[in-house]
RNA sequence: GGGAGCAUAGCUCAGUUGGUUCAGAGCAUCUGCCUUACAAGCAGAGGGUCCGCGGUUCGAGCCCGUGUGCUCCCA
């Protein structure tokens, strides 16, 4: 078969992924083995997998692949969210191109444009998590709009109306004027801005007293002045002690209105008077409520001035604050502005500036749901991943959460099971027939049974985390068809891998999910995954322009490299500075498994029966497997799957390649014996097998090329137990490779060719530690002969490794002032090491208090030390 | 304003219960090699006041305090 130059993943990665589908070996079915059940967190449909998806994904298939291999019965759940307001936002875009206005269509038409659009654009998002290589089932593939999703949100909701825990009510919500919704509060993003301050002078009108006078108040927000019901001032404030029961009269609008004393008002901040202006802002809401002032909201929906604010009506918010402002400024109405930095609230979906407004909302009361999943976690029942860092974030939020407003004034999602009759009696029901039945056993009689028919449904829809957080227990229909077979199978699903970032939309929420519907965790770990920055340490965002196209990569290096890419710049929990160079490494590691591929079958034409054995090499080997598997297997339970990759990485690039393989490798004239040959591919098979939750498609592929007739396939091959490793032969090796190291240094040092041949003899007090490696450090350091001496060897090159002293015969040497060098340096540092040691014996408070061992174990360090300085000065001595 | 985290080689990070054979890895850099799997490679090498200051201890990269800088979350 002929092998090409370099290894080619596009092909390889089309036909391993039409394999495994074929095969259907990611299908999940419940049987007798134990679940290993893990639901995608899902990607909205409304755009493309960007790197932290790239990230999430592998995390997730690296661990359901692993189970896959260790006797679980895997399950990957493939997903994705309805996404309402960004959605409904994008279809809206398109139709405006079409030249459609959204406010044109009816519901009906509206969302049948939505779910053309969907089907469109959500297969983009699994195509890329196909490509990727992840191993998920598709048959079980899920999406929050799905009409048995629906009916389990619209379940869900009845069941907490029912219980109480939702009320509808007018409340201070989020708003944005975008999305023309509101939003809860996590959905707000708060950023810090220079703003300006303006100092603007209210004409005051006090009982009794022409005089004209005025008081000044500081604002960031003169457009709202004619929504201002009172001027707020501190009552211990003696500088408006004068003005009780005084009146101020709004500018430009000439409205009278009272000017009120609390002790709310911070003395200190701006001239200590508050304008009040309980429709735009949260504190000043409360104010009103405390003295029961006017409310009234000069906006509209849209962002513009309404009706009620007198002038500039239809004007955007910030058009209208320049011009109020000019006029302010004109009328003389401003004393001074000055700049000011403060906090605005931004949607995270449309990036508009959140408006806080007064709306009629639905919401869910939180506290209850909190506890049940505060504990969850605090007894430890569901484990964070890295714990240390998330854990107080987790709690603190559900110590302090407030009530989740879950209505959206928009029509992409799951609309409110709520219905009004003419008298705006609310009915709260799973669909409207259940609606008109409890409407009539209500308010009805025989009278009226005609009357029902009019119930009006609520216009508004659920918050897509609304549906989201069922998602553990619906993508089974857990909600739908409770207690069912799958559910009892596959829940409480095993872990959760996530970003960092939606710890509240999310995570909490799942978990109260899972505690109120199933009284059950609705999983066992959560892993929260760091965030991916560009090289410079910068979010990757669309308008910077620095987030890569997934397919591009994928393209452009393999997905297995750009799996490997991610993952080995990802530490546990810690953001990673994405960079195409590790994504190169990850494509340099797949042409060297490819060449090490090449290798082993050029050594297959070349096995014979009388060849060497190679034990040594064979044995070493075998136990480095072992010792690394476990080292592995310790991460992987740990979630330190970085760690574990680069684990792997360096056992097959230089245990494997650089050392095995080189060891093994026969002279060119020479054969290799079958049995060696054998274990050859035995190992690489295991290298492969222990890599391939990592690299899927470069493992399977060389997992088949390297016995081509293997029936099996590598994707779904179980791991044994991991064989014990023997310590000697681990130290023989390492004794090996640092004789093999210190010869070639030397050489290298001294200007010796690496091909030129030398002699080599080794003076040793142990002898028996060299016996089993002395051949393979023959041929790799090309020594012509090689063997332990009781005495120094007339040499020109003397090494010293450990306490054991080379020698090596060798053509002139150019000069020995390098070796010399080398040898003082050394001694130089033992020297330093030893004079720290003795130190630290001296110490009588250090022998009196260190534990015996420690004490023991520097008392070694001082005879090692002591040797090795021998060693080394006679070595020097012998130079000279 | 409240809380959390981080600071170790040029870069990105390991460093488990404090014990100088423990200051490490990968990448990058430098030197020498087109050695018959691999130049997308091989063989070597250099490089750090473990952020500053103070403390606890026989002993601190590790523990405590404090300062500085950065990041994130919450109001």
């Amino acid at each position: 078969m002929e092998l090409s130059k370099n290894y080619l993943p596009g092909a390889v990665e089309e036909k391993w992924n039409q394999h495994w589908k074929t095969k259907a070996y990611f299908k999940s079915e419940p049987d007798s083995r134990p679940a290993f059940t893990v639901v995608i967190p899902p990607p909205n449909v409304t755009g493309v997998l960007h790197m932290g998806h790239t990230l999430n994904e592998t995390v997730q298939d690296i661990l359901v692949r692993r189970a896959r291999m260790s006797g679980y019965n895997a399950c990957w759940i493939p997903g994705s969210d309805h996404a309402s307001i960004a959605t409904e936002a994008k279809v809206v875009a398109m139709l405006k191109e079409k030249g459609i206005d959204k406010n044109t269509l009816t519901r009906e038409e509206f969302l049948k444009y939505a779910y053309e659009w969907k089907e469109k654009y959500g297969g983009i998002i699994y195509h890329q998590i196909e490509k990727l290589g992840c191993s998920v089932d598709w048959d079980r593939v899920s999406f929050t709009m799905d009409p048995e999703y629906y009916k389990a949100v619209m379940k869900v909701f009845v069941t907490l109306y029912d219980k109480g825990l939702i009320y509808r009510g007018a409340r201070m919500i989020n708003w944005d004027p975008a999305a023309q919704t509101a939003l809860s509060d996590e959905e707000v993003e708060y950023k810090d801005v220079n703003g300006r301050l303006y100092y603007i002078n209210y004409e005051v009108d006090i009982p009794g007293s022409s005089e004209k006078q005025h008081i000044t108040i500081a604002t960031q927000r003169p457009e709202t002045i004619m929504g201002d019901t009172a001027v707020c001032v501190n009552p211990n404030d003696e500088r408006y002690a004068h003005l009780k029961d005084a009146f101020a009269i709004v500018p430009l609008i000439d409205r009278k209105i009272p000017i009120i004393f609390d002790e709310y008002v911070d003395t200190s901040f701006g001239t200590g008077a508050l304008k009040v202006t309980p429709a735009h802002d949260i504190n000043d809401y409360n104010l009103g409520l405390k003295h029961n002032l006017d409310v009234i909201d000069t906006l509209n929906p849209d962002g513009t001035l309404s009706a009620a604010a007198q002038i500039y009506i239809g004007e955007d918010r910030f058009k209208a604050r320049k011009k109020i402002i000019a006029e302010l400024q004109e009328k003389g109405f401003i004393q001074k502005e000055e700049a000011y930095q403060t906090r605005l609230g931004y949607s995270q979906r449309s990036g508009a500036v959140v408006e806080p407004r007064i709306s009629t909302q639905w919401f869910l009361k939180m506290k209850e749901l909190a506890e049940p999943a505060l504990q969850a976690v605090l007894k430890g029942e569901i484990k964070i991943h890295p714990g240390d860092k998330f854990l107080a974030t987790y709690k603190y939020w559900l110590e302090n959460v407030k009530d989740w407003c879950i209505s959206r004034q928009l029509w992409w999602g799951q609309q409110i099971p709520a219905w009004y009759d003419d008298k705006g009696n609310c009915i709260v029901a799973e669909n409207k027939d259940e609606a008109i039945q409890k409407w009539r056993s209500l308010y009805g009689s025989s009278a009226n049974a005609g009357e029902a028919m009019t119930l009006t449904q609520d216009e508004d829809v659920l918050d897509t985390w609304f549906s989201s957080w069922l998602w553990p227990i619906q993508v089974f229909n857990g909600i739908t068809q409770p207690g069912n077979k799958d559910l009892r199978y596959y829940y409480p699903t095993s872990v959760l891998v996530t970003g960092q970032d939606i710890i509240f939309f999310w995570v909490a929420r799942m978990i109260m999910a899972g505690m109120e519907f199933e009284k059950e965790i609705p999983f066992r770990d959560v892993y929260f995954t760091g965030m991916v920055r560009d090289k410079l340490g910068r979010k990757m965002s669309k308008s910077l322009g620095n987030s890569p196209d997934l397919l591009e990569l994928i393209e452009q290096f393999g997905a297995d490299a750009v799996r490997f890419g991610i993952m080995i710049s990802s530490p546990a929990g810690n953001d990673l500075l994405f960079d195409t160079a590790s994504l190169e490494q990850g494509r340099f590691f797949n042409n060297k498994m490819w060449n090490a591929l090449k290798l082993v079958k050029m050594l297959e034409q070349k096995t014979g029966a009388d060849a060497a054995k190679e034990d040594f090499a064979v044995a070493w080997f075998q136990s480095r497997l072992s010792e690394v598997t476990g080292q592995v297997n310790r991460l992987i339970a740990e979630f330190k799957l970085s760690e574990a990759l680069k684990t792997i990485y360096s056992l097959v690039w230089d245990d494997f390649c650089s050392w095995y393989l080189e060891w093994i490798k026969p002279e060119a004239d020479q054969q290799i014996s079958q049995q060696v040959y054998d274990k050859t591919v035995d190992y690489f098979s295991e290298l492969l097998h222990l890599l391939h939750p990592f690299m899927p498609f470069i493992t399977e592929e060389l997992y088949h090329l390297l016995d081509e007739k293997r029936k099996d396939d590598l994707c779904i091959r179980q791991y044994k137990t991991v064989a014990s490793s023997n310590p000697s032969a681990i130290e023989a090796g390492e004794l090996l490779k640092q004789t093999i190291t210190a010869v070639r240094d030397a050489k290298v040092k001294n200007q010796l060719k690496p091909k030129e041949e030398i002699e080599l003899f080794i003076q040793t007090e142990t002898p028996s530690r060299y016996s089993n490696i002395l051949q393979i450090l023959a041929r790799q350091v090309k020594a012509a002969t090689a063997e332990t001496v009781n005495e120094p060897v007339a040499a020109p090159l003397t090494i010293v490794v450990g306490t054991d002293k080379l020698f090596v015969q060798c053509g002139a040497l150019a000069g020995s002032d390098s070796q010399k060098e080398q040898l003082q340096k050394d001694l130089d540092y033992q020297k330093g090491f030893l004079t720290a040691v003795e130190k630290k014996l001296s110490n009588e408070r250090f022998v009196q208090n260190a534990k015996p061992e420690v004490v023991a174990l520097e008392r070694k360090k001082k005879a090692d030390t002591e040797a090795k300085i021998r060693v080394i000065e006679e070595s020097l001595a012998q130079l000279n």
